[in-house]
RNA sequence: GGAGAGGUGGCAGAGUGGUCGAAUGCGCCGCACUCGAAAUGCGGUUUGCGGGCAACCGCAACGUGGGUUCGAAUCCCACCCUCUCCGCCA
C-alpha cells in the first residue's frame, strides 16, 4: 500500500518507480481521483455538520421546554437527511476505488536497484565456493528416485508437483531443516516460532499476496489461505500493533510448509523437487525500525548465506532489478546455489527489503524515539532456506561416481550415524 | 457443536439515548520542590482525514458492517474475536 500523501507530494516520481517495474503512469489519473473524492468528502461533511450542531440544539431546546424551536429545527434536520446518505455513499465509492486502485500497485523500488525487465537484468555482486561440474553429474531428478525422493508415488495419490521422501531421504530432509533452525537461532538471533499455515484474508492481503495473486494460493472451504510461504504468518504476528520504540529488531524464524498452486508456472521446471505444490522453508522475518533497514537486510542475506557455507555449497548472491522483483519488495537480493546436475546457478533463497509497504497494510507501527507520534514498522523477508531445493543443491553437489550422496558434515549430529545415502537402501 | 459473559485511549477500567472523544488509575512528557534522586504537587498526553502560513476549525473513529432515532459508546440485527462451562477430539 502507498502514501497518497508520497504520491501527492511527487508524482513524477511515482510514475518513474512504477516505469522501472514496467507499468505504465497511474499518477495522474489517481490524483484526480483523489481530489474528487476529498470534494465529495467536504461537502458531505459541511451537511453532517449542520446536522450535529442543530442535533445538540434540539437537545437543547427539548431541555428547556421549547418544543416549537425543536421541531423546526427537526424538520430542518430531516431535509438534510434526505441529502447527505448521497453524499456520504459518492466519498465511500470514490475512497474504495481509490483504495482499490492503490492495493494492486506494487511497491517501488529502492534507488540503487538496477533497471531491468526480467531476470537478465539481474547483477551478481559475488560468490563463494567453487562451481564443480564432473562429466558424471546426474540431475537430482535421475539421482533421486533409487535414494528415496520418489515422484511416482506421490503422483499416484496427488498429482504432478508432489513428492513422497522415504527413509534416510526424508531423514537427511529434516536434517537439512533442523541444522537450518538451530543455526538461525542460535548464531543469527532469530527467535523460533511455529505460527498457523492457514489465515484469513487480511493476513495475505497485509503481505500482499492478495488481492493480486489470489490465483497462486490454496483456499479452504471455510475461506482461509494456505500460507505460500511463513513470511505471512510471522509478519502478520505484529499487524494493527504499536510496538514500543523498537530499539532492538525483532528477529523471527520458522519451519513450515508452504503451499503454491503455481498457477503461472504451467510447464516449467516439471521434472523434480525445484517446483512443488508444497514444499518446507525456513524463513527469516524482521521487523526493524526505518534506520535498521539496511544492516538487517544485510545481517539476513548473510545469514542465508552463511547457512549455505556451512553445508558447503556453492552459491553466488544477486541483485535483483527493478523488473525482477516481487510485488511488495523494494530491494531483493537471491542467492542462487549451484547445481552441477543442471550445471546452473538455481535460486535458493531470496532476501527482501519491503520499506513500509506491508507495515501499511497491516497497520503495524511503532514510537520513533525523540519523535511525537507514530511511524510505519520496515518488513524484511528472506528465506533461510528453501528446505526442498537445498535438498536438490546436496543431492546434486555431494553425489558420487556410483550414485550414492555422501551427508554434508555439518548435518551429522541430526543424521544418526547415517553418513551415505545409498541406492536402494 | 451447545449455553453464557464480554470486546472502550499506550495499558487497566468507568460510562446503558443528548454539553461523552469519553471519568479514574497506571504509564509517558513538561514544570515546581530537591545538591541530585525518590516521593509529592501542578499542567499536558488517542488516532485518521479535510481546510488554514499559523493559532485553530470541521468530519470520522468506543471489535467490524448495517439499522432505529432529530441525536448512538449506550437500543436492534449480522459477522469477527476473547473468556467460562458442557460435548467431541490429537
Amino acid at each position: 500500500m502507498h502514501d497518497l500523501r508520497a504520491l501527492r507530494d511527487d508524482p513524477a516520481a511515482f510514475d518513474a518507480g512504477l516505469a522501472r517495474r514496467g507499468l505504465a503512469p497511474v499518477a495522474a489519473e489517481l490524483l484526480a481521483l483523489d481530489e474528487r473524492k476529498r470534494a465529495a468528502a467536504t461537502k458531505a461533511q459541511e451537511g453532517q455538520a449542520r446536522r450535529n450542531e442543530a442535533s445538540k440544539l434540539i437537545g437543547a431546546a427539548m431541555g428547556r421546554g421549547d418544543s416549537a424551536t425543536a421541531e423546526a429545527l427537526k424538520a430542518e434536520v430531516a431535509a438534510l437527511k434526505d441529502k447527505l446518505p448521497a453524499l456520504e455513499e459518492e466519498e465511500r465509492t470514490l475512497g474504495a476505488e481509490l483504495d482499490a486502485a492503490l492495493a494492486t500497485l506494487p511497491n517501488l523500488p529502492a534507488d540503487d536497484v538496477p533497471d531491468g525487465a526480467d531476470e537478465h537484468g539481474n547483477v551478481e555482486l559475488a560468490r563463494w565456493g567453487e562451481p564443480a561440474r564432473p562429466n558424471t553429474a546426474q540431475e537430482h531428478a535421475d539421482l533421486g528416485p533409487p535414494l528415496g525422493l520418489e515422484f511416482d508415488t506421490a503422483a499416484a495419490m496427488s498429482g504432478a508437483r508432489f513428492a513422497f521422501l522415504r527413509g534416510p531421504m526424508a531423514r537427511l530432509h529434516r536434517a537439512l531443516a533442523q541444522f537450518m533452525l538451530d543455526f538461525h537461532t542460535s548464531q543469527r538471533g532469530y527467535v523460533e516460532c511455529n505460527p498457523p499455515l492457514l489465515v484469513r484474508d487480511e493476513a495475505v492481503y497485509g503481505t500482499g499476496q492478495l488481492p493480486k495473486f489470489a490465483e497462486d494460493l490454496f483456499r479452504t472451504t471455510d475461506g482461509r489461505w494456505l500460507i505460500p510461504t511463513a513470511e505471512v504468518s510471522l509478519t502478520n504476528s505484529v499487524r494493527e500493533q504499536i510496538l514500543g520504540d523498537l530499539a532492538q529488531p525483532i528477529r523471527l524464524t520458522a519451519h513450515t510448509p508452504c503451499f503454491r498452486s503455481e498457477a503461472g508456472a504451467a510447464g516449467k521446471d516439471t521434472r523434480g523437487f525445484i517446483r512443488q505444490h508444497q514444499f518446507e522453508k525456513v524463513e527469516l522475518v524482521t521487523i526493524c525500525k526505518a534506520e535498521d533497514r539496511q544492516a538487517e537486510h544485510e545481517h539476513m542475506v548473510r545469514s542465508a548465506e552463511l547457512a549455505l557455507e556451512a553445508l558447503e555449497l556453492p552459491y553466488r548472491r544477486m541483485l535483483l532489478c527493478a523488473g525482477d522483483m516481487g510485488a511488495g519488495a523494494k530491494k531483493t537480493y537471491d542467492l542462487e546455489v549451484w547445481l552441477p546436475g543442471q550445471g546452473a546457478y538455481r535460486e535458493i533463497s531470496s532476501v527482501s527489503w519491503c520499506g513500509e509497504f506491508q507495515a501499511r497494510r497491516m497497520n503495524a507501527r511503532y514510537r520513533p524515539e525523540g519523535q511525537k507520534g507514530t511511524a510505519f514498522v520496515h518488513t524484511l523477508n528472506g528465506s533461510g532456506l528453501a528446505v526442498g531445493r537445498t535438498l536438490v543443491a546436496v543431492l546434486e553437489n555431494y553425489q558420487q561416481a556410483d550414485g550414492s550422496v555422501t551427508v554434508p558434515a555439518v548435518l551429522a549430529p541430526y543424521m544418526g550415524g547415517i553418513d551415505t545415502l545409498t541406492p536402494g537402501a
